[in-house]
DNA sequence: ACAGATTACCTAAGTATTTTAGGTATATTA
DNA sequence: TAATATACCTAAAATACTTAGGTAATCTGT
């Protein structure tokens, strides 16, 4: 299992890069789908996810739409135009990110004495 | 420049991996030095350094030794025994992480109808 | 000589995000 | 019919970070 404090603040960009595939997702499915790609790697907790997609639909990235699956609600979200924006840059964000992370990572740094 | 929403939470294994690199560093050379490594891609802010470090010490990670450049103090810091098993572990988790952000980043998600 | 930038440490208030720990309700499986 | 899975939610607490200061020594250019 992935330490969580690793995941801090990449939330947002995985659910976005996700929607940005799958065009509607609900939230359950968004925690079963990351635990699938990351062979459980990666958890989601609700406390975490549902806050998330509220934000998000509070900045305008995400839209929802309620739907009724048999007699239970589930509330599909996408991409907003805007949202769409968003996952690109955030995209490349993640990139620059890991990339950054790996120079530190691989680095040798020169010790005085080898 | 480096989202630093995206730095949350790896602070600590970046401190970390450059000590287990140089054996002894103090504050303001870590900031420089990360800023060398990435090109100027991530800055660590100072107020988020220093807690950090006063943290990793406080939980045993880390020691510290004042010393003095000239008329200046510094404070040198440095892996302890359980420091140096806890480097082991982090940069492992780290490796786990990048993986599994990966697996998301590059998924292609089937689509109903392509 | 001295102003400004850099080196080098620090902290505290505010903010943001997450964990933890619940709650409700329907649907499926043993 | 009990347990597990699906599906949503929230609020308090913890955590870590940004922002915005503060002190002081040293170097650089004029």
């Amino acid at each position: 299992m992935i330490d969580p404090k690793l995941l801090r603040g990449s939330l947002d960009t995985i659910i976005l890069k996700l929607l940005d595939e799958r065009d509607e997702m609900y939230g359950y499915e968004i925690t079963q789908e990351v635990k699938e790609i990351t062979g459980d790697q990666i958890k989601i907790t609700e406390g975490a996810l549902y806050p998330a997609l509220h934000r998000l639909e509070s900045k305008g990235i995400l839209s929802v739409e309620v739907r009724k699956a048999g007699n239970r609600m589930r509330k599909y979200y996408s991409l907003t135009p805007s949202g769409k924006t968003e996952v690109d840059q955030q995209l490349l964000a993640m990139q620059d990110f890991i990339q950054s992370i790996q120079l530190i990572m691989n680095s040798k740094l020169a010790k005085s004495s080898l």
